[in-house]
DNA sequence: TAGATACTTGACTATTTTAGTCGGGTTTAT
DNA sequence: ATAAACCCGACTAAAATAGTCAAGTATCTA
């Protein structure tokens, strides 16, 4: 069970851009130099970020992008929801009403998987972009 | 970020065998055929739970296994340990004392993710098997 | 208006992990 | 003796991941 870089890429590469969003729109090629991420795979990572709204893009020569909302609003659900990083315990319930398996009844464990999905996505629903900008800043004075 | 099918399976069988544990060694077939899991990849994950003391085996005709601690004992976190089904969100910390990426410092997001795993931990601590039968056999009524 | 910077898009690929399979054992109750 | 079961290690197909690569388009600045 382990997270995906792309998911870890995200948060890294928006908390690095909510650092210095107030003044420019900041470049993939910094970030990618900031954090080390390859330019190439933070496009991909973007395109999706700015499908989803939570970042918009400025053009041409010192452009780059923007968030699109305050860092506030900005929950770690938004984020992995936009880069495809879902929580997957179990298999089960995608065809059938109720059952797992094709077999009519949930299997042994269907209802601890759910629990276990919940407990995980309250604590991605409850950080927000500002949270980690505020943790990295205290930090480091 | 997904549980494999080793994790599950063996939580699945193990609710299976601590249901009938009393009576009689389990055997791998049984549980194969009951919950749908192939025999020979059973084998794989009961090896591992018996290196680590969780069943016992009864080897010869009309063998099995048979929990090797009390269902109240066992829980979720020996079982993932057992099969390596761990929980890892970031790769960093293994070789540098403190830094993430061969840099000094900590990534911007080391502290969200230690926070992550133990949240998950928790959850995985609190929860024993008998919970697990318990569960089960209650939702039967 | 040329050139550089930066976003945009889509296809391609190497590596790793997962989820098994397969083929041989050894032990023990009946 | 023999069938049921555990035991063990090597092998493999498929999927997912983490990128790379190539060919654009838009915009600012000199």
């Amino acid at each position: 069970m382990k997270l995906t870089s792309k998911g870890r890429y995200a948060v890294m590469a928006l908390v690095d851009l909510a650092r210095f969003n107030n003044i420019n729109p900041v470049s993939l090629r910094d970030i990618s130099l900031r954090q080390g991420i390859s330019l190439d795979y933070l496009e991909q990572i973007f395109s999706k970020l700015k499908k989803k709204e939570i970042v918009q893009s400025v053009r041409g020569n010192q452009g780059g992008y923007v968030l699109n909302k305050k860092a506030k609003e900005i929950k770690l659900t938004n984020i992995f929801d936009a880069v495809d990083e879902k929580v997957k315990t179990v298999q089960c319930k995608k065809d059938s009403k109720k059952g797992c398996n094709g077999k009519p009844t949930k299997c042994l464990t269907h209802n601890l998987w759910d629990e276990l999905e919940n407990h995980i996505n309250d604590f991605f629903e409850k950080k927000s972009l500002e949270d980690l900008v505020q943790d990295n800043t205290e930090r480091r004075i």
